[in-house]
DNA sequence: CGGCAGCATGACGTTAACGTCAACCGCTTG
DNA sequence: CAAGCGGTTGACGTTAACGTCATGCTGCCG
């Protein structure tokens, strides 16, 4: 059983950084035999075929086929969710690409490659404080102004 | 002078509200008499002049003319910065239109409106905050893929 | 065996957000 | 006054991320 599971049935810490954990991991899960179809898993994301094999033709995902019929693993699945919430972030599908590169294996690789990817998770970590930072901002200007028609409201009584 | 630029000298309190308050008043100054090209603002915000009538096509801006050159004023360079920084967060220019509506003025609107403004304040938070949860996911995992990596780099010495 | 449902592969259409190009205008500088 | 520079308006091109047919295979059902 993959550590995954194990992450998600009542861990120690079920902090943040615990889910994270389950997520990475997850998406190294290489030997769970449960299969998705196309439509099953549009069904579950709320997306459509199409979409799904544009990020195919993309290389964002390889499911394998079955007499040509597309056949996605429980990995395929959870680059899939990656692909999701990294687009609902903003992010588009030519970043999620590189992005999902991040995810994977890193226990064999040379010096330079493990420095590559540390420099790209660098500068995506900063990318996305700044985004973070950014929303913050609007989050605050907007509870201004929230409170303001608040207070419009309550006069007007 | 306007409440923004006391803001900005050095408030007791210069926390995210301040800065906020200053935004948000800026953007309601009408009696800045400050002017500004549209190279200029180019310039200033790195963005092309083909970008800056797209978004006047769009009615997110409404400078004024002289003798047709385009004349911005304090007021349209405050929705310039609130428009660049929606569009780093990932928001369409359509809905940074509807969202540039809920700055501006709600001193003497009628109550119907006001609710409708709370209505559309509250809907962009619950967004904003929903898009900053999935930051934070990522960022999490990030994190812990580059403390993976630097393991790795660390054991390899 | 006929037929339909489900999936696959093009190919073309669409929307957003500009880039690029052409043609024109007005001011100022030599 | 002619040239040039900065600005303006179309009009068309482009990329991303799919939507929308049209067409064809295939397995299963009556």
């Amino acid at each position: 059983m993959a550590q995954a599971a194990a992450a998600q049935r009542r861990d120690p810490l079920t902090t943040a950084t615990a889910q994270a954990r389950a997520v990475v991991d997850s998406h190294r899960d290489t030997a769970s035999t449960e299969l998705f179809g196309i439509t099953e898993l549009c069904a579950e994301f709320g997306i459509t075929a199409r979409a799904l094999r544009f990020y195919e033709d993309k290389g964002l995902l390889t499911p394998r086929r079955v007499n040509g019929t597309r056949v996605y693993s429980r990995r395929d699945r959870a680059r899939l969710a990656l692909i999701l919430r990294a687009k609902a972030i903003g992010s588009p599908l030519a970043q999620i690409k590189q992005y999902l590169d991040l995810y994977g294996d890193h226990g064999e690789g040379r010096v330079q490659q493990l420095k590559f990817v540390r420099q790209r998770t660098d500068a995506a970590i900063a990318a996305l404080e700044q985004k973070r930072a950014h929303i913050d901002s609007t989050l605050a200007e907007l509870r201004l102004i929230n409170a303001h028609v608040q207070g419009q409201l309550s006069g007007k009584g």
